[in-house]
DNA sequence: TCCATATTTGTAATCATTACAAGAATGAAA
DNA sequence: TTTCATTCTTGTAATGATTACAAATATGGA
């Protein structure tokens, strides 16, 4: 059992009952959520829950380093608990975004051609292996 | 002198004056310009031209091959006429957007865990050379 | 308890993009 | 050259994601 509360105090976000449960879904489910679609699962469980608070909460979330914020394709900001260097894979068919943790060699320069590099992705877009199988039928 | 008419036709594109100009510009300015970019440069040539116009444009390049759509992060489209494959650098001070072309070892994979790839983006993110210097006096 | 501060909420505004329908241009057939 | 269908363009309205803002609420320490 995480202790998210743990996490929030140590990363300086004061632990409320909207913040730990946006950390524990985004922990819980790995499927790169965007805000509304975290909003409209937590608002069943907290049915006061407005969504600028969802955005509030990835916003402060993300500058305080405990989220990724994924700008893959279509204009729609996803976010990820894993902050570790991987790639990311969406399916133009279903939508699904993937991880590809292939041991892809990466950037490790702090700076290049004179820029100073903060952040670094890599994305790619296809057809998924299960859209795939539904296409060869 | 670049015959923007032949290139359109040659993609199965009808050259209306304005898909030969917004062509004309994207070869000419290499910004990664979006749609409203386009249009605000644009519109002072054609005063009659639509923003829906430039979208639609910008829809057909790409799915025929002529531009490529780039979604490096801040949720808006940018398009670039080089097509060949290149790494996006976005400066989060300026927002300018850069390429850096080096021969950075790619994917050259069709399918990468079983799943189809159809796209294959590197966007970097930080602070270009230029706001480096400024920050730096 | 009291109070300053942080957090949440709801609504309105913004920004990029798309949908849609009507008008204009095009170009080939008669 | 007229006719007419097709393609393009235009303008406005709608959408969807996100942000701005101000009021309401919660929180934690003095
Ligand atoms: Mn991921
Ligand atoms: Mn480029
Ligand atoms: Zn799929
Ligand atoms: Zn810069």
């Amino acid at each position: 059992m995480i202790d998210f509360v743990r996490i929030l105090i140590e990363h300086n976000i004061a632990p409320s009952i909207q913040r730990i449960k946006i950390l524990e879904y985004l922990s819980k489910y790995k499927t790169h959520p965007t805000a509304d679609m975290i909003y409209r699962e937590l608002v069943k469980q907290i049915p006061t829950l407005s969504k600028t608070t969802v955005y509030n909460t990835l916003k402060t979330f993300t500058e305080k380093g405990l989220l990724t914020a994924l700008a893959i394709f279509d204009n729609e900001i996803r976010y990820d608990f894993n902050t570790d260097q991987h790639i990311h894979f969406k399916c133009s068919k279903c939508g699904l975004v993937f991880d590809l943790d292939g041991s892809h060699d990466t950037f490790n320069e702090d700076f290049i051609e004179g820029h100073k590099i903060t952040e670094y992705h890599i994305n790619l877009k296809g057809i998924c292996k299960n859209c795939l199988k539904k296409e060869s039928k």
